[in-house]
RNA sequence: GGGCGGAUAGCUCAGCGGUCAGAGCGCCUGCCUUACAAGCAGGAGGUCGCAGGUUCGAACCCCGCUCCGCCCA
């Protein structure tokens, strides 16, 4: 068989999705016979490339669902794409730029069937890097939060939620981006440390009698105080309070008021009200009848009630106050004051809190149900401690402003009657107003937060308004698998929405995974240039070994995980050595006979027992989310067992032919088998190719093989320890003679003193291990003293010599000097616990046999040790 | 200000109550041993952040502290 040495994934990934694609593998039928087990993909952004953590969190599910498939549940993954409204739009207006247009220049219709088209263009793209991953998603349930369907849903929801008064439309002041032009809710606003100004300005009070001195950062938004306030109890303006300032530059009277809400250690304890800019102020404005005054428009520029400053770009009006408060000596002082500014999560620039009307869901009735659920444990986070995130959201969520200005996405569905006034919510577009019958409509021109839709995404997906027999069988869902990022934006959401609309949870699970950095912790971003393009390393590595460093890196603690290059190397290094053993097992599988009874020899019975303990381990692990213990366990086994020993020792049966060649044949086959079963989920693309071209496959494909379980009656705890009797044996060799520097082309003679049961052991597995050692024959000595003129070492109670040269000697006697140090330590604290009769009261029994059985061994390994000194001190 | 994570080998991290502390990468030595140099064999390297306590026994549990990161106000 012509098999390359080194493995190309290039040359098989392609192939093997399609063949997985022609058979049909992914699609998920409903079947009453069999248990659903169904994950809904967070959906990506429709508009551009999948980041790290696309290709983490994707990765991690395709293991679980390929997990669930070879068990034997029904297994469906529905996959999506979001439409994203804002940042969807940003990056539609982004292009238009390039061509001189806005938005406003096509209007609304045209620039919806731009978006249309980019979409349309741009979900292909999305798929085709979901499917380069290796998701085995069911595309023909693949869906878009924009589809018709979903437009219904979206509505449903809406209009719901407005007839049970959860609804409402208001004015209050809310977070205004004046880049995007849009509301946005109180979580898409992200606070950065920022160096500023602490500005200490005069307000004269009224009657000429001295001032009060207000600190603010924001001296810009003076122009719209209506009022001073301090703290009630702060006796340096008690007898202040209910007098009157004049507000400088406009000159207007403001009362100075007592407000617990300020805290008398900022500044100067006097704070300036700004209603109508500032969310506190607005609210100690409602507690003392202050009006708001709005001097900031919605593009960041003054308005007209700000005086002589109108139309000037706020920043700019703050030089120019800062100006004239200096002037008119006002200004106390200045000092540098480092402060959270809010800036926009999509474009990034400071956002402006502004009063303005939008629609609003109040969350309080909503958030009940949906911490009681996670309460009771109905629906569960991994790791826990998430939970407790969730829940102190909860407690304090605050009503969710879902209306934004923009035109992509779900536009409100609410019609203004110009007839009669009446403002109503409507699934179906009307004709006419139904309170007066006036065709004279207009439709809200908003549209709605994105996550306003994807909260329904679980069971939308499913066909939901719609009573589908799909949403019956597959819902609930099992897994949600997500980053911590999100836990406000969607799960939090998700989980209300289903509760309230459904009545049932959403998901029973919910596995939360850390954020992929760079190489040295820092968030990926495209302004610091260190993003890691997945798509990329999938080219550059193979999409397993990406696929490897991805569940490698998914610890149970969920940590964050900086992303640097060995983590592809090691999976690439890994895939590799995988491709080497099957080819190794492939040319000497001749003669292959699947009917052939092995032996019942040592390293048969040692792989088997480890191999069906690393089944039960690895099947626990991903029970758990436990990716990364569970490739590491496959990694160590494959590597560390299957090749470096027993594949090393099967060679010894190969060679002899026969029986023995037969017997090696089978169990190296089914070890194998079994490894790529296990290692399907991981590394989907190789196994699969190993495993169709490996002789006497049970089914059509890997994928959809039987994932294996532990057969307890092959666990051999006897051939375990014979085992590690044997490598202990071969690397004492192997050492010795490393470090007596002794060539290892030659095959030498070993002089072995030991008791008779590990003479045995050695005696009746000296084939497998001859070739390992580099020996040509083992003789066991009767009598226990150290030959004269040999290099000898210790290990589970033999004594090895090899022949030794008189110069070679010196570097033995300081080796042993070495060890014979480390052992007395150990024996003594091995000793000083054993020798506590408190030890002996209270440790478990099995615990104190082990301590004994260390102590023995111990004693033994020192005296050995000291004799051999002795001994070589003597010659 | 409140909360949550982290601090273990040169680097990145596992381990979270039973002698001897683990991996990958890096480093040193020797090997093209007919599957694999993306490999094989051997080796060096750690008062497990600091200070107390609980326990027969602590990297691991508890209390305090220091530094780093994140979230919320």
């Amino acid at each position: 068989m012509e098999i390359s040495t080194a493995y190309e994934p290039k040359a098989v990934e392609k192939r093997i999705y399609r063949f997985w694609l022609d058979g049909n593998y992914f699609r998920a039928e409903i079947d009453y016979h069999k248990k659903p087990a169904v994950i809904s993909m967070p959906p990506p952004n429709v508009y551009g490339s999948l980041h790290m953590g696309h290709g983490f969190n994707n990765t991690l599910q395709d293991l679980i669902i390929r997990f669930w498939r070879m068990s034997g549940l029904n297994a469906l993954w529905v996959p999506g794409l979001d439409h994203a409204g804002l940042a969807f739009q940003n990056a539609v207006e982004k292009e238009l730029r390039k061509e001189g247009l806005s938005r406003f220049d096509l209007g609304r219709e045209e620039f919806l069937k731009r978006c249309f088209k980019w979409k349309e263009e741009q979900a292909a793209y999305v798929v085709e890097q979901l499917q380069t991953m290796g998701a085995s998603a069911d595309w023909s349930r693949l869906r878009f939060t924009m589809d018709e369907a979903y437009q219904k849903a979206v509505r449903r929801q809406f209009v719901q939620l407005f007839q049970d008064g959860l609804i409402y439309r208001g004015t209050r002041i809310i977070n205004w981006c004046p880049t995007c032009l849009t509301a946005l809710s109180d979580i898409e606003v992200e606070y950065e440390e920022e160096q500023a100004f602490l500005y200490y300005v005069r307000y004269p009070l009224e009657g000429g009698e001295g001032f009060i001195t207000v600190a603010t950062t924001r001296p810009e938004t003076m122009l719209g105080d209506t009022g001073v306030a301090v703290h009630p109890e702060d006796l340096r303006y008690r007898s202040l309070i209910g007098k009157t300032a004049i507000l400088p530059i406009m000159n207007r009277k403001i009362p100075i008021v007592a407000d617990e809400a300020v805290d008398p250690t900022f500044g100067t304890g006097a704070v300036k009200i700004t209603p109508a800019h500032d969310p506190v102020d607005y609210e100690v404005g409602q507690r003392h009848n202050l009006p708001p005054i709005s001097v900031i428009g919605e593009k960041g520029k003054m308005t007209s009630d700000a005086g002589k400053y109108a139309g000037k770009d706020r920043l700019e009006a703050r030089k120019e106050i800062v100006e004239e408060l200096k002037r008119e000596g006002l200004l106390l002082k200045v000092e540098p004051y480092t402060h959270a500014l809010g800036k926009c999560y999509r474009c990034h620039q400071p956002i402006e809190p502004l009063i303005s009307t939008q629609w609003f869901v109040k969350m309080k009735p909503l958030a009940i149900p949906a911490m009681e659920v996670v309460e009771r444990g109905e629906i569960k986070f991994y790791p826990e401690r998430w939970k407790k995130v969730y829940m102190d959201w909860m407690e304090n969520i605050k009503d969710w402003c879902i209306s934004r200005q923009i035109w992509w996405g779900h536009r409100i569905p609410v019609w203004y009657c110009q007839s009669c006034g009446e403002v109503f919510a409507s699934e179906d577009d009307p004709e006419r107003c139904p309170h007066c019958g006036s065709p004279d409509l207009k439709q809200d021109p908003d549209a709605l937060d994105t996550w306003f839709s994807s909260n329904l995404w679980p069971f939308a997906i499913l066909g939901w308004p719609e009573d589908t027999p799909d949403l019956r069988y597959f819902f609930p869902t099992t897994v949600l698998s997500t980053g911590y990022d999100i836990i406000f934006f969607w799960v939090a959401r998700m989980i209300m929405a289903s509760l309230y609309f459904t009545k049932k949870i959403p998901f029973s699970k919910v596995y939360i995974h850390g954020l992929i950095r760079d190489g040295k912790g820092r968030k990926m971003s495209r302004s610091l240039g260190n993003v890691i393009d997945p798509l990329e390393k999938m080219e550059q590595y193979g999409t397993d070994a990406f696929r490897f460093a991805m569940a490698a890196s998914a610890t149970l603690g969920g940590q964050d995980i900086p992303m640097g290059e060995e983590r592809f190397e090691r999976g690439r290094n890994f895939t590799n050595k995988l491709w080497n053993a099957s080819r190794f097992l492939l040319i000497n599988l001749e003669g292959y006979d699947p009917q052939a009874r092995p032996a019942d020899s040592l390293p048969h019975r040692y792989i088997r027992s480890r191999l069906n303990k690393v089944i039960e381990e690895v099947t626990r692990d991903l029970e758990e989310f436990n990716f990364a213990d569970c490739t590491h366990t496959l990694e160590e086994f494959f590597w560390g067992e299957f090749c470096d020993w027993y594949i090393e020792m099967c060679k010894t049966d190969l060679a002899r032919g026969g029986e023995a060649k037969k017997g090696a044949q089978v169990v190296l086959h089914d070890t194998l088998e079994t490894i790529l079963r296990l290692l399907h989920p991981i590394c989907p693309f190789i196994t699969e190719e190993l495993w169709q071209k490996l002789p006497g496959k049970k089914g059509p494909a890997l994928i959809v093989a039987p994932w294996p379980k532990p057969e307890k009656s092959l666990y051999d705890e006897d051939a375990e320890e014979r085992m590690e009797c044997l490598k202990a044996f071969v690397r004492t060799v192997r050492n010795l003679r490393a470090e007596g520097g002794l060539p290892p082309s030659n095959f030498i003679k070993a002089l072995v003193i030991t008791d008779s049961q590990t003479q045995k052991t050695i005696q009746e597995s000296l084939e497998y291990i001859l070739p390992l050692a580099r020996l040509s024959e083992v003789e066991f000595l009767e009598e226990k003293r150290r030959p004269k003129g040999s290099l000898g070492g210790i290990a589970q109670g033999m004594e090895i010599f090899l022949p030794l040269t008189i110069q070679e000697k010196e570097s033995l006697l300081a080796r042993m000097r070495k060890d014979s140090e480390k052992l007395k330590a150990d024996y003594e604290r091995v000793l000083l616990r054993i020798s506590n009769p408190e030890f002996h009261k209270k440790a478990p029994p099995e615990v104190l046999e082990k301590q004994k059985r260390s102590l023995e061994d111990l004693k033994f390994r020192l005296e050995r040790v000291q004799k051999i000194i002795e001994e070589l001190e003597e010659e």
